[in-house]
DNA sequence: CGACTTTGACCGGCGC
DNA sequence: GCGCCGGTCAAAGTCG
């Protein structure tokens, strides 16, 4: 497996957050200047005069301006921060790629002529892109397939790019960049072409597939990859968006709470499932793993998860099938974490292959690995204390240990602050729930906590008053800048998250509209969930949010998927499925 | 009455 | 081969 970042990406939107940066470093500077000249007429004007009417407007007049030229200090602070951020960033993205093309250039003189395998010999790398929005789907091939190439892919590298992050599986699988040959954009689960020889499709997994529609039957071999997700929800179910039926309940084994499973119904032939645990050791942790990729546009409520569970299988699925050298050296040019520094810094991403597991440095790890599927884990719950926290890691790596064909992975984005997640969750719950769903900014994935719920509660006023920072936000920086300064790979994604946060700031004069913005501007892909086939993984994006009501995705991380906002859908939290979830 | 949930039965995989 | 287990089916019940 090869990472590939995509060359120059980081430089343009360097250049576009630059130039936005300037422009509202420009307009800082303009309204700056303009602050004073308008009081120094103001200044003359206040002369000796017997409208003291005018006077008190004036003076009213010079204290907006005061707290608004502080308001602009702060912001060009602001500013200054993250283009400070940004430099190191790219700092660290052009000692990765020199290092890349090390590598390459290492490969290829081991491999001066190389044969294309055979589609079962997995020996092919499959290739995680980390193109931040590049929608290439042949580059790594490219440079595999001839050395001399390596030029004209670096000149793609350094040629265009969108800012986004894509995962892209390069496997033995040859139709899965083409639009046509498969079906299910939203495969980023099925997608991935691992075709691992001896881990044939079940055939009871084959006859299913076939019931629920070609889209899995033309890749009869591919391992689902399940995502799980853990967080802390008092309903029965997460609210994700989406429309759910549930179609069993069992006891499962080693969990006295029943295990509910759930079927996708927003299509017909939706083959995307879900199952609902609440965990045995903290009840109040609802374990919800999605299987499968929606093969139908997703409600706008619902891309957020999707958009996550789609990344996150997607980074199992490039993990999983990790054996090459380059995957390794992601690993080792990042900050190859113990399961003791997970536990002590949280905002743990591990990505562990066959052979060689990848962290990338997230907070409070934690896992979940079944035997039969690949299974990424996303920790929402976060456990406040690094020593106290139960090792989920620790379970996760003696797990993974023990289950040598599949992987499992960590993917946390909990921030030691607990609450930090669900509260931007939260804020989405508030957008729908209170307004006009094209008013919503980002995908909802709320909890299904009632809005009379005091937890909740405790959220919607974090949300709706400014005036109370979360401190979590100041701890989800330091773990963002944890992560960043922990794994040049990361850095690609943040810096584009980073990037284009600057850039729709200063491009827009509302916030609204971020997520779905930027990923149209990220990405085209189709509007489904994952929108995949090649480029599989459809990206999702860090994107900060503050717990504001006039700007309510700010101040924490969401992760959105571009291009998945329906307009004319429908808001899921006004189902009668996500209400009867939410009331269950 | 349609959509959904509940729940026991059924099926297939897997380990012994 | 048997039993356990996870997952699914489908009839019956419930709800709006």
């Amino acid at each position: 497996m090869e990472v590939l970042l995509k060359g120059s990406l980081v430089d343009e939107e360097e250049k576009r957050t630059k130039s936005v940066g300037d422009e509202e470093g420009g307009k800082i500077g303009k309204a700056s200047a303009a602050i004073p000249s308008e009081r120094s007429s103001m200044d003359t004007s206040s002369r000796p005069s017997s409208l003291n009417l005018e006077d008190s407007v004036k003076m009213s007049k010079v204290d907006q301006l005061e707290s608004t030229k502080a308001e602009m200090g702060e912001v060009r602070e602001e500013n200054e921060r993250l283009k400070t951020i940004l430099a190191r960033i790219v700092k660290d993205y052009q000692s990765l790629q020199t290092h890349f093309f090390d590598i390459v250039q290492q490969e290829q003189a081991k491999k001066p002529v190389e044969t294309p395998p055979a589609p079962n010999e997995v020996e092919e790398p499959e290739l995680v892109s980390l193109s931040l929005g590049t929608s290439s789907s042949g580059h790594k091939k490219e440079e595999k397939v001839s050395p001399d190439k390596t030029k004209e892919s670096h000149e793609q590298i350094e040629g265009g790019l969108t800012l986004g992050l894509d995962c892209k599986f390069e496997g033995s699988g040859t139709g899965t960049n083409e639009p046509g040959s498969n079906l299910s954009p939203g495969n980023s689960f099925e997608e991935p072409k691992e075709a691992k020889p001896g881990e044939p499709w079940p055939p009871s997994k084959i006859l299913k597939n076939l019931r629920n529609g070609d889209e899995v039957s033309q890749q009869p071999f591919v391992k689902k990859a399940r995502v799980s997700v853990r967080a802390r929800c008092d309903a029965p179910t997460m609210n994700d968006g989406c429309q759910w039926r549930k179609y069993g309940q069992k006891i499962a084994k080693g969990n006295p709470c029943p295990r509910a499973y759930y079927r996708c119904t927003v299509a017909p032939a939706c083959p995307v499932r879900k199952q609902v645990q609440r965990c045995a050791e903290d009840m109040s942790i609802l374990i919800t793993t999605y299987e499968g990729t929606h093969n139908h546009p997703l409600p706008y409520s619902a891309t957020a998860m999707a958009s996550t569970t789609s990344a996150a299988a997607c980074m199992l699925m490039s993990g999983s099938s990790a054996s090459r050298p380059t995957i390794g050296s992601l690993a080792t040019s990042s900050t190859v974490t113990t399961t003791t520094d997970a536990r002590l810094h949280g905002l743990n991403f591990s990505l562990s292959g066959n052979s060689r597991p990848c962290h990338f440095y997230l907070p409070n790890p934690s896992i979940s690995s079944t035997p039969c599927h690949p299974t990424i884990t996303l920790d929402l719950t976060a456990p406040p204390s690094s020593t106290s926290q139960p090792s989920h890691f620790s379970r996760f790596s003696s797990n993974f240990a023990s289950i040598p064909r599949y992987s499992s992975t960590g993917f946390s984005f909990s921030s030691p602050e607990s609450d930090t997640i669900p509260t931007s969750w939260s804020n989405s719950y508030l957008n729908h729930g209170n307004q006009p769903y094209n008013k919503s900014l980002v995908g909802s994935l709320n909890l299904g906590r009632q809005p009379q719920d005091p937890f909740y509660q405790s959220y919607l006023n974090k949300a709706t008053n400014p005036s109370a920072p979360s401190p979590s936000q100041n701890s989800l920086t330091d773990t963002i800048t944890k992560a960043i300064t922990s794994d040049p790979s990361f850095q690609s994604v943040i810096a584009a998250a980073i990037t284009s946060y600057v850039g729709a700031q200063g491009g827009r004069g509302e916030s609204s509209g971020h997520g779905l913005k930027w990923g149209e501007r990220f990405n085209s892909v189709p509007h489904y969930s994952g929108a995949a086939t090649g480029n599989a993984c459809a990206s999702s994006y860090l994107t900060r949010s503050t717990a504001s009501s006039s700007n309510p995705q700010q101040g924490n991380l969401m992760f959105l998927q571009p291009s998945m906002g329906f307009p004319g859908s429908k808001s899921a939290s006004a189902s009668p499925v996500e209400n009867r979830e939410n009331t269950n």
